[in-house]
DNA sequence: GTGAAAGCGCTAACAA
DNA sequence: TTGTTAGCGCTTTCAC
């Protein structure tokens, strides 16, 4: 039923000229009479004349699209990171094809596929969480497209990659918790095949050291890949016989739940358990005790990102670039014991 | 830098065969020699062919893209229903391009031209909440692109629609709040140019009257554009002589900003004021109290709005659909007085 | 300043 | 079963 779109030759035939004196009417950058060049732009406005830019594309080689890969949309982390990669790709007049792989390694690579095909001129990726293997990013990489990790990032490629400092603040974060008195701190890991869950380890790990508290395993609890189990953990932990006296929970949500569980069980904290957060959401300064957390500027990492990739895009130099982001621990009352 | 891509053109050189017969073996559904065809599939897996759908599609003359505009990723709502977006249409073998208008109407204008100029073969919007004039979806519609709203809809346009009772579930939860002994009910409402603002206003001003409660100009509070004004907002109602027993926020975390102003201000909720929030967010679980909430479902909007995108995509029959998504309240502690 | 023609990668009607 | 050809909408070289 679509009526076909008004093409340059529609617009030719109607004024008896050519086409090539239409495309260079309105792509402005040659000689065309300013007479023939008003009548041109006139009828196209009249008309409401939308290039096809898939010709476009076609023809130039370059599609002026980037695409992305995110784990999940609903991942506010992410959702404010899109937010800057479209920022900056609009204002360099790019769209942007925003792909999830939904957490999984199948559904990634045929992502990565997908925007192949579609012929992006770059590639903005996240990993989802299952990713350990890196073959499809390899291939991508032997195209010579360029491509550009975000805090999700991947080591040992020939790739671009814009991270934030995970083991520093973590153990930054975790000597806080010992300076206000935590001995016996808990800590929930991601998946240790992903760059961000190991540093942020080495990071808790570091600090007990250095402060010549022991480690003990069972105070590490390894989350699980896509069962949320924040429910199973607290129970877990509460149940211990050295119950720990602090948890650095995996985001957020994970710790306010925690929250509501340990103060259901009649603790409180963060006197007896100090919690804290990860990713610094606006909800921590609206709840009781107001929750401390870490701070990932993810619409700063997505825009330095995307700039990164269009720079290599624009200059069709790609030599890799590791550009680091800053985060901050923000303490609020979750983790500030009044000391005795 | 790039190297170029391998095309079909390449595939048949090296096989001495014509790119006819490449793109038949390719697509698989043409009569072609089963060992030319074998030859084929496996030169084009070894070269790591990707087809050029940038070329199919303007072959083709469709994109199999479906383009969205929402207000916002970083809003729930539209994250989630953005992902019941996708899974319809990768279903079907689309891909999905999303952008946003950031609230704002140029925005709103620019994306839908990028949009039709990228071909999209539909259109999926929820309305920026500027938007109060429509020539630029009258525009797309007079071009026969098929275009559904979701959630923020538009009426009197020949589209399609996907929307929630807000004005049927409102007037339940303005009911809920004044048998809960509530009888100074404030309400913050949306701008009155969107649809479902409108609704919901509609919906609590009828409670009201069906329960012969008057209506009372300063409880409700006309919510700004942009700015967020809750605390403001908060202060002004908590300020008032005849002090509300019952605010009706216009989201969840409003609603728990709210709720955090109050209790610092030495008053109780619900028994001094119950706050009712929008969206469910899974948050309103684990604050305290509980937060009462209305539940959209905003996956299965953005479902319902693809699938009936991609039917009249496909069938090329663009007979407007209305389509309603129940919504429900959600009663928890925020709003469940014990009874006197 | 303008037009004719070629070609981007692919599909499909037609011919062989 | 296969090859030839035309053409999708656009840009760009070349010739005038």
């Amino acid at each position: 039923m679509s009526k076909a779109p008004v093409t340059i030759k529609d617009i030719a035939r109607l004024l008896g000229i050519s086409k090539s004196t239409v495309s260079r009417a309105l792509s402005g950058n040659a000689d065309v009479n300013p007479d023939t060049k008003r009548k041109v732009l006139e009828l196209a406005r009249k008309l409401d004349y939308q290039p096809n830019v898939v010709a476009v594309s076609l023809k130039q080689q370059r599609t002026n699209t980037l695409g992305v890969i995110i784990p999940e949309t609903v991942n506010r982390f992410f959702a404010k990171a899109v937010g800057g990669i479209q920022k900056m790709a609009n204002l360099a007049g790019f769209n942007v094809i925003i792909c999830q792989s939904d957490e999984s390694y199948v559904t990634e690579k045929k992502n990565l596929q997908a925007l192949v095909s579609s012929r992006v001129d770059g590639l903005l990726v996240s990993v989802s969480r299952e990713t350990d293997r890196y073959d499809h990013f390899e291939a991508v990489i032997s195209k010579s497209i360029p491509l550009v990790f975000f805090d999700r990032i991947v080591e040992g490629l020939e790739a671009s990659q814009v991270y934030s400092d995970n083991y520093e603040v973590t153990k930054e974060a975790t000597h806080h918790l010992i300076a206000q008195g935590c001995q016996r701190i808990a800590f929930v890991a991601g998946p240790q095949h992903l760059y961000n869950s190991r540093n942020r380890l080495r990071g808790y790990l570091d600090a007990l050291k250095e402060s010549n508290i022991p480690v003990r395993d069972n105070y590490i609890i390894q989350s699980q890949y896509k069962l949320d189990k924040t429910d199973e953990y607290t129970r877990h932990l509460l149940k211990m016989k050295e119950r720990p006296d602090a948890v650095f929970a995996i985001n957020d949500y994970a710790a306010l739940e925690m929250m509501h569980a340990i103060k259901k069980a009649g603790l409180r904290v963060p006197d007896d358990i100090a919690i804290l957060g990860f990713n610094n959401e606006n909800i921590c300064r609206f709840v009781e005790p107001a929750l401390s957390s870490i701070d990932h500027p993810a619409y700063d990492m997505g825009a330095a990102a995307a700039e990164i990739l269009l720079n290599q895009v624009r200059n069709e130099s790609i030599e890799p670039v590791r550009r680091l982001i800053q985060s901050r621990l923000v303490v609020r009352e979750s983790t500030h014991r009044l000391k005795r």
